[in-house]
DNA sequence: GTCTATATAATGATAGAC
DNA sequence: GTCTATCATTATATAGAC
């Protein structure tokens, strides 16, 4: 079988790190998580005091702890996205794990928690925090899309770095306009979220990937005589 | 030829309305002007305050227009997002520019000014306007769609509808996480920004759209398998 | 470490003169 | 219609007691 969707798997893999850290239920590290979740549930907008108030202490506490509302805010993200490097790299180097991707990433999914919704918000909001965790996740899809090629899965593409951009934007893009078009009851309930969205997405998905979408050449001819064209000029 | 990205044409023939209303300089007009601007530059956090100093007015007098700075802000959404439905409807009528769709929705989307940037905003913010927007989107894609599939350049899907939600939410998210990866240096300039965005996606989007992105039917089969199945449950 | 109380700044919105 | 001046609210952040 082949690999329905790399970027959203190595994407979801960066957030599999369900920090065993029970013991870290410090009360800096309960603030962080309450942060987390209110951050998710009404955006980054949300107040030192609705963080506060979910995390059971007083606003001055938090401050106390990370400085300021935009350290808070940094020890979130690095706390998010600041992983998966490793994970990453060990799913590449195994073919058996990238076989059954779907499934596999799909379910690996099961209980993130909030850490997807939180993801989402960062993507919407954009910034250096947002491109910097997409930059990461295009040269890992290259680097994929080489291992699936060389493998026979994947059709090699034309320009390979422009296709991973591609895939990336793509991937992500689409899992956070459904999110829009269908809002979750629980924007901090990931499993919920995943599963819904598959519901959703992954047939008209997969056949997209399959099949594409044209009966015939004629766009993708045109599309790559006018880049010859312009080259030459 | 055929229709590389019907949903995002419809999109952006919503936003051709360049409406020659110079002699709509009222000031009311110019605080709405100037607060898309100022929208699309800071997001829709930005200021009353700011709003005024763009258009070069006093704060009061944006209230006193608008009465509140919802009001405004809803002001400004109806002038972006509530046009196009002919516009949507006649394109659905007229093959021959269906034809053409590629260069034609770029050529025409070459001076938009700060609407483009707009929607991103909207999108990315999520709620109710960009939900509507987006439903009204999907159902003009799925007439489209069947459009294309009758006249033959469009390969069939066995979930029509799905398919056409998943078009809207692949084509508008792909250019917004593009935009994220990729931030325009005017994000009120909307040639530039898709010209920027035809340069880096037309190839690979294309070939995608042409090819898919898998060298067999495995991925597809398992889904479609799978969805039989537990249909059958 | 944690709280209460408060300083300081900014924001949306109002009032009234012109 | 437009402005200036101001109010009321809310936010982040600080200070100091416990």
């Amino acid at each position: 079988m082949g690999v329905p969707f790399p970027s959203v798997e190595q994407a979801f893999s960066i957030l599999i790190m369900r920090s065993a850290d029970d013991a870290d239920l410090t009360a800096r590290a309960r603030i962080r998580d309450a942060a987390i979740t209110v951050f998710v549930r009404d955006g980054f907008g949300a107040t030192v005091r609705a963080v506060a108030a979910t995390a059971d202490v007083s606003p001055g506490l938090v401050i106390h702890h990370f400085g300021s509302k935009a350290g808070l805010r940094a020890e979130c993200d690095a706390h998010v996205l600041a992983h998966g490097r490793e994970r990453a790299d060990s799913l590449l180097g195994d073919r058996a794990r990238m076989g059954d991707a779907i499934g596999a990433a799909l379910a690996r999914l099961a209980d993130e928690g909030p850490m997807l919704g939180y993801l989402t918000r960062v993507l919407a909001e954009g910034g250096e925090v947002a491109r910097s965790f997409l930059d990461r996740l295009v040269a890992d899809t290259e680097r994929s899309m080489r291992v699936a090629v060389a493998a026979g899965t994947v059709r090699p593409s034309v320009d390979e770095a422009a296709r991973a951009r591609h895939i990336v934007a793509m991937s992500l893009g689409t899992l956070s306009m459904d999110l829009v078009m269908n809002p979750p009851d629980d924007p901090t309930d990931g499993a919920a979220i995943v599963a819904a969205y598959a519901d959703r997405m992954l047939v008209p998905a997969t056949e997209y990937a399959t099949h594409g979408l044209f009966t015939d050449t004629a766009a993708l001819d045109a599309v790559l005589t006018a880049r010859a064209t312009e080259e030459q000029a």
